[in-house]
RNA sequence: GGGGCCGUAGCUCAAUUGGUUAGAGUACCGGACUGUCGAUCCGGUGGUUGCGGGUUCGAGUCCCGUCGGCCUCGCCA
């Protein structure tokens, strides 16, 4: 999975070695070794132990010959997870006796001294790295006993890996010198969209601290105050329903430059990453990184964190098929755009190879795989061996108009093409994307053999609200506009472009940021866009209007998902597999029952009272 | 807030169409065993089938409610 990194001295007053790294040439050493135990095999006359820590095992021999008859009888009773202190000699095994499954497999220590220094209750389920496997323990049994989840190897080798990982990227940045500089926790709402965590303030009652969703705004200080390149490994809070892929608190890795443009930003934390591929997984990253414009990546793939793994692509047909005698695919393909539609589209995904590959009933089933998207169905064509379309999309494009829709999707014989027409083209984008991704990794396309990193740029700014017949910001509103589009920003602002960037690892975003404002005018405009009266913007965000007047240099930054990232370095697809005391689905801690009831003293100091009339979430 | 799945021994699971005394593996306890490494062999303990109600001659199984966990849509970068 990992590097091993260099084990240190393991010499302190209790104990001479780790359990993981005597070997061969260690053979006659006198050594103690501290552990857990890990299995016992009782042969009756001879007992043999594995002693283990996060370093390895190594097997412990209690052979009655060499030891007194209490101290063999006390060997007897130990049980796993006893906390043991051993003395003894580390000895060679006998050949036939040696192990090819442990590192130290080739010695064993026998036990003269043994001290007992604590005994353990009978685990709720095994620790062993040995223990059968397939018998997966639930979730919730393993957050419930999570201090003892967290002892077993796999676990551990995964926090470790986390932790390889942050100091990849502490020691990447401190080279390009970046400051670690904390923010705080007890802070105010910032505008980053979702809910806030509230703590009530003692001192001021009715006022409320929020926990940041993102050191954002105070990063943006720090480089006003001149700090030139600040990061943080910040943990982040935000009170919205989980998921697999999310936590309530999470940890980005955040930074921020001065003076820089995109370039250098994508640079950096290319550089960075590169250090973490090398020291973690011992890949060398090709660099630069790939990159896709917001629309290209819409276009060519129906999603804008693609997995760019997955060779399928999606090509536009709405030009042949405007003229199709089909009136489903001519009125999609002629559907206009207006102030809050994009117009329509027809979209074709090619599938080389593909024609005999899915039943009737699967092509059938395409169409409920596609329907969250909005899309209405989808049509099929397969292309024979002659060179002829087949399936009852076929009529939909005759003869010129399928030759050119051959031509345009550049199909073969033996090749299916997929086809959604919509009168909104970004359903029929997002349709053909999940027909990509379903369909990619159905027939086992996605070629896993390799990471695939790609920047996602230009990204609209806005996005119209049908709700409030108004605009809100794509990412946050604190990015510059780019400046071709800037001047759009009053008369048409979907037109309008931000300065912001994602990155994408395998089909999952694992970080953003971007170009910010340090403009306050700019700042103030993009805040009307969105429906902030000036007062109001000056209100909510005075601080930062305050400070981008005081001598704000140009900026830029980036944060990077920490959990998600080395989940996905990982190959799990659950946040807590990498974070060390996650909460539940309904953001409760099995292990220390948070959250829960406090004192009636403790909510009159912060001048609460708790409304039983009150359901949640009302 | 909505949808789906799940809850049986410490753990992982089984239990026919609603049927009689709820089983298995492992763990645990006891015994045997001097080269094992998932030790092996023999024996044994262990159950409020999450909880509450209902239907039924009879409920682990069906219905309602509730608690908890997981996944997911909305929400959230």
């Amino acid at each position: 999975m990992s590097h091993e990194s260099q084990t240190p001295s393991f010499s302190t007053t209790r104990r001479d070695a780790s359990c993981g790294e005597l070997r061969r040439h260690d053979a006659g050493r006198r050594v103690r070794l501290c552990g857990w135990v890990d299995r016992r095999r009782d042969h009756g006359g001879l007992l043999f132990v594995d002693l283990r820590d996060r370093w390895g095992r190594t097997q412990l021999v209690f052979d009655p010959d060499r030891l007194g008859a209490e101290v063999f009888a006390e060997a007897g009773r130990l049980r796993a997870e006893d906390v043991i202190a051993v003395e003894g000699a580390v000895r060679e095994r006998p050949e036939e006796a040696r192990s090819d499954k442990l590192a130290t497999g080739e010695i064993e220590v026998h036990v003269e001294r043994l001290e007992l220094l604590n005994r353990a209750e009978t685990p709720p389920f095994p620790v062993s790295a040995s223990a059968r496997e397939g018998d997966d323990v639930a979730m919730e049994t393993r957050m419930r006993y999570r201090h003892i989840d967290l002892r077993r190897p796999v676990v551990q080798q995964r926090l470790i890996f986390r932790h390889r990982v942050v100091m990849a990227l502490r020691q990447a940045l401190d080279a390009l010198g970046f400051v670690e500089i904390e923010t705080p926790i007890l802070t105010r709402s910032t505008p980053e969209g979702a809910r806030d965590y509230l703590v009530p303030s003692r001192l001021q009652h009715g006022s409320f601290y929020a926990l940041p969703q993102s050191p954002q705004l105070f990063k943006q200080l720090l480089m006003v105050a001149g700090y030139d390149r600040y990061f943080q490994v910040a943990r982040c809070f935000r009170d919205e329903d989980l998921r697999a892929d999310r936590q309530p608190e999470f940890t980005q890795l955040d930074l921020e430059m001065s003076f820089v443009d995109e370039e250098d930003i994508y640079r950096t934390l290319e550089q960075v990453l590169a250090e973490v591929w090398q020291r973690c997984k011992g890949v060398q990253l090709e660099r630069p990184f790939a990159r896709l414009r917001y629309d290209e990546a819409i276009a060519r793939y129906g999603s804008d964190r693609p997995d760019l793994r997955n060779p399928l692509e999606i090509r536009d047909v709405t030009d042949v098929a405007a003229r199709s005698p089909f009136g489903f695919l001519a009125e999609a393909a002629a559907a206009p755009r207006t102030r809050t539609e994009p117009g329509g589209a027809v979209r074709a995904l090619r599938v080389p190879g593909a024609a005999d590959r899915l039943s009737r009933k699967e092509l059938d089933a395409l169409g409920e795989l596609v329907a969250p998207t909005g899309a209405k169905g989808v049509g099929w064509i397969k292309v024979a061996e002659g060179g002829e379309l087949r399936g009852a999309l076929r009529k939909g494009f005759p003869d010129a108009l399928g030759a050119a829709l051959r031509e345009r999707l550049e199909a073969q014989p033996g090749d299916l093409v997929l086809v959604v027409a919509d009168r909104n083209a970004d359903v029929a984008a997002a349709a053909c994307g999940r027909l990509r991704e379903t369909l990619g990794r159905q027939l086992g396309l996605v070629d896993t053999s390799a990471d695939r990193l790609v920047w996602i740029t230009d990204f609209p700014y806005f996005e119209y609200d049908p709700e409030t017949d108004g605009y809100i910001a794509c990412r946050h509103p604190f990015t510059q506009p780019a400046a071709d589009s800037i001047d759009r920003l009053e008369d048409e602002p979907l037109a309008v472009r931000t300065r912001a960037y994602d990155l994408v690892l395998n089909g999952s975003e694992i970080g953003s940021g971007s170009v910010r404002n340090h403009d306050v005018e700019i700042q103030k405009r993009v805040l009307a866009v969105m429906g902030y009266s000036p007062e109001e913007s000056e209100q909510r965000f005075g601080f930062l209007m305050e400070a981008l007047r005081s001598g704000a240099p140009p900026h830029a930054g980036a944060a990077i998902g920490l959990d998600r990232f080395c989940a996905l370095l990982l190959g799990l697809d659950n946040l807590r597999e990498v974070v060390a005391f996650p909460k539940t689905t309904r953001a409760s801690c099995l292990l220390t029952h948070a959250p829960a009831p406090v004192d009636p003293a403790q909510l009159a100091a912060l001048g609460l009272r708790i409304r039983s009339d009150v359901s949640v979430g009302e």
